[in-house]
Parts: structure tokens; sequence; C-alpha cells
DNA sequence: ATATTTACGGGACATTTGTCCCATAAGATG
DNA sequence: CATCTTATGGGACAAATGTCCCGTAAATAT
């Protein structure tokens, strides 16, 4: 069977329009999310995104998995290969942390926005929790204990938004990220 | 001279209007702050929330201002009497923590929401640094190296954060933060 | 007592919002 | 070819929004 060329171009578009949103919302926050506005920054028309995406919120929590969902990959992969070429845990998180505020800046405001948002928002909770998950998972390959290497990542969470505010260019957020690593890893040595 | 009682009575329906928005914050979002849904959450009339606050911006950041002040108020107050009565930090912070996500919700989540906010409205950076100074001030009596000290404030957010999402009702979050101290005080003992 | 200042309610305005409807082009299917 | 199906654009609609204006009551000042 042939893939439906129509299908196929409407799924990728669907992708620009969410690509679209999570810009926004690292540029402006949540609240400008609206249709109008994700049609233009994808440069598609209005009509476009109610047409694949019934309601704002289905819009919403779509851009959330498609944001969470690179960095998900991004860290599965990271840990799938220190655990396999045994590196330095400490350095892997260091270096995705300065990451998360460089390259990664605007998924990774996008993402910190919309956990927020899920404490009010209950169906945006099942997403945030993976992507902690796979933080965690990272974490826990130099953290035996799997409730530290949790709290761990929620502590870097906080390091993230420091750096942010203090408009970190990811020097600082290193040496917080790898110094409290080794607080919790010093009985490993 | 006497106190012109109309405008006491203006600074009054001022703060109330104030801890209306704070509420809302706390509740639905910054998104929610409209002149309209504050004016209902106080109980006045829309005109006069624009009276108070000539733009929706003034009415947000003197928002933040109000929410900050009472978390840094009673921060302040912890620390004078934590370094008079040589009380040990952890438990203060512990318990702080716990009333953060408890007692505080409402004012803590608001917080958080502006700190958010704050990454891209410059505006709003003082208090949120503010904020995070008060926190720091309590925790350096406890960790001697203040960049420490700060590192663990910005950590301490993050497992707030991670407490609001999980619905931690403020145990686990005491043994995270009590446990977070003792890491980097270790080398006090 | 009269005038002035302050606080506030009611209402209006243009703009923006979410959402829906219809026409149409492009591709798939018979 | 004819016939669906899918994806979009253009446009419309009511509702909500920020903001402004006017009238008025209450407190103060002269």
């Amino acid at each position: 069977m042939v893939i439906d060329g129509r299908l196929a171009r409407g799924q990728a578009r669907r992708q620009e329009i969410l690509r679209g949103a999570i810009t926004l919302i690292a540029h402006q926050g949540v609240s400008a999310v609206t249709h109008r506005a994700v049609a233009e920054a994808a440069g598609v028309s209005a009509a476009s995104t109610t047409y694949h995406f019934e309601t704002l919120d289905d819009l919403l929590i779509a851009a959330f998995y498609e944001a969470t969902g690179q960095l998900r990959a991004e860290l599965a992969e990271l840990t799938e290969r220190a655990s396999r070429e045994g590196a330095d845990v400490t350095e892997v998180c260091g270096d995705y942390a300065v990451t998360m505020v460089t390259d990664r800046r605007e998924a990774t405001l996008a993402c910190m926005e919309l956990a927020l948002a899920a404490v009010r928002r209950p169906g945006l909770v099942p997403a945030t929790a993976a992507l902690f998950e796979r933080l965690t998972d990272l974490i826990a390959l130099y953290v035996d204990d799997r409730r530290d290497a949790a709290t761990i990542a929620a502590a870097i969470q906080g390091l993230l938004l420091m750096a942010f505010l203090e408009r970190d260019d990811g020097v600082r957020l290193r040496a917080s990220v790898v110094d409290l690593l080794h607080r919790y890893g010093m009985h490993n040595h």
C-alpha cells in the first residue's frame, strides 16, 4: 500500500504548526499561543490550525508532547550511550544542562512553562512526569538511590530556571550541576 | 497632618485587588489575570481595577511584588530568628518548605508563575532576585559559601515544583530539602 | 456652605479571541 | 474520465478583552 501524499503533507504541516507553537511559547509564553499567532508563526492560514487541532487545548497538549519528546529522545540516547561507554555521568549531565540553556533554549523554556501549567492541568502531568523520568534515568546511572536521583533531577530544574533568570551562558550552571552530582555521589568514591 | 481617609480606603481596596490577582494566578495562571476577572475575584467593579492599575502590566508587577513581599518578609523574619536563637537551619528550611506548599500554596505558586514570566519580562527580574536573595540569606547561615547557598536556593525551587506536580503534602519535600542541605553542610561537622 | 479631590460604578469602544462554515485546489480511487 | 477525500484559504460570528469616558458619592479643604 502506498502512502497517501495528502496525509503525509498534512502531518508535515502539523509538525510545522507545533514547531511554531513551541517557538511562540518559548518567546512569549503560553498565553501567546492563539490559533492566529501560531498560524502566522508557522506560515499557514488560521483555518489550518483549527483543522489540525480542533481546540486550542489539543494544540497545547500536542505541543507539549512534541517539545518534551525531543528532549526525552536526546536524554534517552545520552543515557544509553553513557551506560554503554561508561562515560562520566557528571560531565554528561553538565554538558547537557548547558545545551538546554543554549542550543535547546526554546524547547527547554517551553517545557518549563508547560510543566508549571501541568500543576493546574492534570492532562499535562503524564508527559511532564515522563520527561522527569528520563532525566532521572540518566542520573540514576551515577546515584544508586533512585529517590535521590529524582531529587537531583528536580533540583536541576531549579538550576535551569536560575540560569535563565541570570542570563547565564551555562558556565555557572555547568559547575553547579557537576558539583551537585558530586555531593550526592561522594559515597561512591 | 491627618491621614486622608479616602486614600487609606483606596489603598485597602488596592490590596484586596492584589490579593484577588494573586489568588487568580495561583488557581488559573497568569493568563487568567484580566481586569474583569480580578475585579470579580476582589468583589469590586472592573473600573476600580483600571483606576488603581492603569495597565494590566502594572497590576501584574504589583501583584508580583505583593506575593513575593509576603514570602520575603517571612523569610527575613525566619532568618533573623534562626540567627539569634541559633536554631537548626536545616529544620527551619524543611519546615518552611512544607509551609510553602501547604499554607502558602497560593502565594508560592504565584511566585513560580511570575518567576518564569520574569525570564521574558526584565521588569520582573529585580523582585524575583530579591526573593532568591532572602532564601539565600537563610541558607547562608548554614552553608558558608554564598555561591553554594544560591545554588541550593535554586535547587529548592525545583523541589517545590516537583512537590506541586506530585501533589506532595510536604513529607517527601521536607526530607529532600533537609537531605540536600546536609549534603552541602557536611564539611561543617 | 461651597469647592475640590478621591474612589468607584456603569457603560461604551475597538480589538482580539476561539470556533465554525463554505468554497476550492490537490491528490487518490474507481 | 468521474468521484470521493483530504487539506487549506477566506471569511464570519459571538464572546471576551484592555482601555477610556462620564457621572456621582463621599471625604476633605477653604
